[in-house]
DNA sequence: AATAATTTTTAGGCTTATCTAAAAATTATT
DNA sequence: AATAATTTTTAGATAAGCCTAAAAATTATT
């Protein structure tokens, strides 16, 4: 294969491609166009900056922009969006595959590593991990159109006693909740069994990796899995 | 290991860095002050622009700067220099050995990668390759406290008839020197017989990888090998 | 519907890293 | 040693990406 071109996604400094990823991020989200606040805060940067760069944004064509209206990605700032998204968490499983990186370790050098421009760089590191579908939180890895194939998630606690599934993700990526399962080594990919509901405080006796464990409401809204599989 | 507190050479920016890093080249053969055309000649920028950099990599206490006399980089900024110069030949092997690169392909992408923000990084990138001690063109990996040890390399057209030795780098590195040596199939850490040295024109036959190939004195001049080693 | 609160934009500045053009200092040449 | 050539520095500009403060538009409330 050949990679000598540069071909026409490599023409956005970080600052944008960032800007590109969070507002996809929150587009998926918004009913309407992305507001100028949403921006802010999520980049942790003034509404000011962010409609100096928006308007930049749509001379490049890569999202529309109408004043006081917010913003929605063309299909082409959508697909580049989601492609800086596809290294972002293709470099996740890197670290922690190959780097012995805990999964609440990966979030910053990631983020430093999704801009760095090589695409035979990416597609190596792909085939390395054996082309991942997921990152290490659960979260989907867009294929290198862009595309991004969803599976149903529902939160652990809807489900009934009894019922069997699989952990695809979590809800909440805070360190603080990733550290928590760390210790109690649950993973994606663990297979959690719900053996007892209690009726007052909905807390839950679940069994994952074969050990029983009480976790309270709160933990059992943030663990997101496959949907229901009677047992 | 904690990797959670920013070290002290974390703080420059990546057109910091390039400096330092080119500097830091251009010392290791200047007899006084590295001048600011040189630097500027390396790094393809202006004069001015240079001078300009100089003086606040002076006040960071990285290098001495006086004015037209040049510069010189301080313990702190050699230090500094060596490893982000560590990065990048670890990156160089990491490319090349897992990641399928030729090694006239890795130097784009290293010049990114080099510099990355987090120890923890680099030093799992040392573990996964074996703390390996050259890059892929021969050219030392400097340790983490940014010491370099230095092997005694002597011109492959230096050796007599009969000598046997052992390839350690490459002295020019240009795509179309590393694109021939590829074609020959000739790498670092092969073992190189001198067969005839014709004395018309320094064209030379040799045995590499117990294959006989003539070369051009050329080639001979840009082939660095282990000092002599008669048979 | 008028006013209040909030959001968004505009206007003007700042910093970093670059540039050009001109001035100053050094080095080379006659 | 004086002059010419080269190198280096200074002065002033520019672009990207950010900021504050004030003005304008939108949305919420009475």
């Amino acid at each position: 294969m050949v990679y000598l071109l540069y071909n026409q996604y490599n023409m956005f400094t970080s600052s944008e491609e960032n800007y590109l990823k969070a507002i996809y991020h929150l587009g998926l989200v918004a009913k309407k166009g992305v507001s100028t606040n949403a921006i802010a805060k999520k980049l942790d940067t003034k509404a000011s900056s962010v409609t100096d760069m928006v308007k930049k944004l749509a001379d490049k064509k890569v999202l529309i922009y109408q004043k006081y209206q917010g913003v929605n990605l063309t299909i082409e700032g959508k697909k580049i969006a989601a492609l800086i998204i596809r290294k972002h968490r293709l470099w996740e499983v890197f670290l922690v595959e190959k780097l012995n990186f805990n999964w609440d370790e990966v979030h910053d050098v990631a983020e430093q590593l999704e801009h760095i421009k090589s695409p035979k760089l990416i597609d190596e590191i792909d085939a390395l991990l054996g082309f991942p579908t997921v990152d290490p939180h659960g979260d989907p890895i867009p294929d290198k159109e862009g595309e991004i194939t969803l599976r149903k998630k529902v939160k652990l606690s809807t489900l009934k006693e009894n019922e069997e599934t699989v952990l695809l993700a979590v809800k909440d990526s805070s360190d603080d909740f990733l550290r928590y399962l760390n210790k109690k080594k649950i993973a994606i990919g663990n297979t959690i069994k719900v053996i007892h509901i209690e009726p007052f405080d909905h807390s839950t006796l679940v069994q994952i990796n074969d050990v029983e464990l009480l976790i309270t409401n709160e933990v059992a809204e943030n663990l997101l899995v496959k949907e229901s599989n009677a047992v």
